[in-house]
DNA sequence: CGAGAAGTTGAAGCGTGTCAAATGCAGTGG
DNA sequence: CCACTGCATTTGACACGCTTCAACTTCTCG
């Protein structure tokens, strides 16, 4: 059973047994749990450590004074939260859980032990940024030119293909614990319309959506409601010049 | 006169004479000049080079099928377009040029020397592809929650603050040489609207927006209509520890 | 001087937000 | 086991910010 951070960075490129050595190593040396709706840290403080995600859900918010909520990024499991941390004094946003949350705090000593021993998973670390780079230029996307439905079905198919490569996805079924007052701050709607909207989807035979678990009906039709398409998550292992060959 | 990426990576950390010249040698060796409104490259297409900005404004955008257009984020001189080069197979994007723009192409090979022999350019433009980011999150949650004069305003302070840090604006004025269209494009919002939402704004007294040329007539006034606060621009001499001791 | 691009204006419609109340659901303690 | 509590979801009515369409004006530049 693969660690969702190894199964993920093999959809780049192919790891050796050492590499998967050195990473199992990191998910478990100092792990820490956080409980459901508190936050990791904020915004104004300094970074300390690289957060990865070993399970549950996380997300990057920012807020306006007046109280206003936008949710930027979403956090699954295998996710690594801020490899800026060594740079930047303070944080511009705040991470916090919505689930129950296990991360693993990698310091700034193992990363530098990794860039210099394990330049392979150095590269596929780097490219896990990138495509986290990529999503939210595609989240800016979503919010400037889609409309309430399309936003919320593009959103849908992302996180469900995300948790496949995660392997926390089954025959077109995965847990999905976001609040629809969740969904509202990550597509910049009222809760209300997303409640709407949802049913909308459900009406149309293209979604289950009920007891925190998600059934995608018909992806690629729901994939058409969304105008979504996988390119930008670059998973063709586009790193295979870098496989170790084994 | 400073080249506008030392400047604004003086920002961040001192330079010492010897880094400022291999970033002199940078942006006067392998120089391309591009039209107003054509493309540097395209979504689909492979990158090879890291492309530096010289002169001009340029954008990166991305296109629904059916010919809704987002501009996801804006080049102004002295920013650099893609480190991500060498690392992804396809663009997931394309970048288009605004006014007329010179661009200085960064082989693979330079930035390998510059990582080598010059780690603190190096930790400099690791910096300042982090601010990238950071104006990215912004821009969610400029497009997320601000309303049509907030986006616009907002949109204003943060070019002009980027401006100042290029050296290209004096006392409140700058070029401007987006269309109406192109913040049409940027923010998410109608052309018509963002006509609208410039009169108010013009007649508030907190621009006089002309001839290409922007008038910024009470910049904390137009900031607390844009909700702005620059933090997210990361511009307080973070990397400090970093300094040449010149 | 002419032509196309950019900016401006008005009127009408619609997508989404707001407000308020009701319903459903899960966990807690008596 | 049930009443109680609080959160999540659902529903309806209404308001409004923004879009759309279409025409007109003003700039820009060859």
């Amino acid at each position: 059973m693969l660690d969702p951070l190894t199964r993920k960075l093999e959809q780049f490129v192919r790891l050796s047994v050492a590499d998967r050595q050195i990473l199992g190593r990191a998910a478990s040396h100092r792990v820490r749990k956080f409980a459901p709706r508190t936050d990791i840290i904020r915004e104004g403080e300094q970074p300390r450590d690289v957060h990865l995600i070993l399970s549950g859900w996380a997300c990057r918010y920012k807020q306006l004074e007046d109280g206003r909520r936008q949710v930027v990024a979403l956090f699954l499991p295998g996710d690594v939260c801020d490899l800026n941390v060594f740079i930047l004094k303070q944080m511009d946003h705040s991470i916090g859980t919505i689930t129950g949350v296990t991360v693993a705090d990698l310091s700034r000593e193992f990363l530098e032990h990794i860039r210099t021993d394990f330049p392979r998973i150095a590269t596929a670390l780097w490219w896990e940024t990138l495509v986290t780079v990529s999503i939210q230029r595609e989240w800016t996307l979503n919010l400037g030119q889609r409309t309430a439905s399309e936003r919320i079905a593009h959103l849908l198919c992302e996180l469900f293909v995300r948790l496949q490569v995660a392997g926390l996805a089954q025959a077109g079924t995965c847990e999905f614990p976001l609040t629809q007052a969740d969904l509202a701050d990550a597509t910049g709607l009222s809760k209300v319309h997303v409640n709407r909207t949802l049913q909308e989807l459900r009406a149309e035979k293209l979604i289950i959506l009920r007891e925190r678990t998600l059934s995608i009906l018909d992806f690629e039709q729901l994939a058409n409601v969304g105008l979504f398409n996988a390119q930008y998550l670059h998973l063709e292992n586009e790193g295979h010049q870098f496989n170790a060959n084994e």
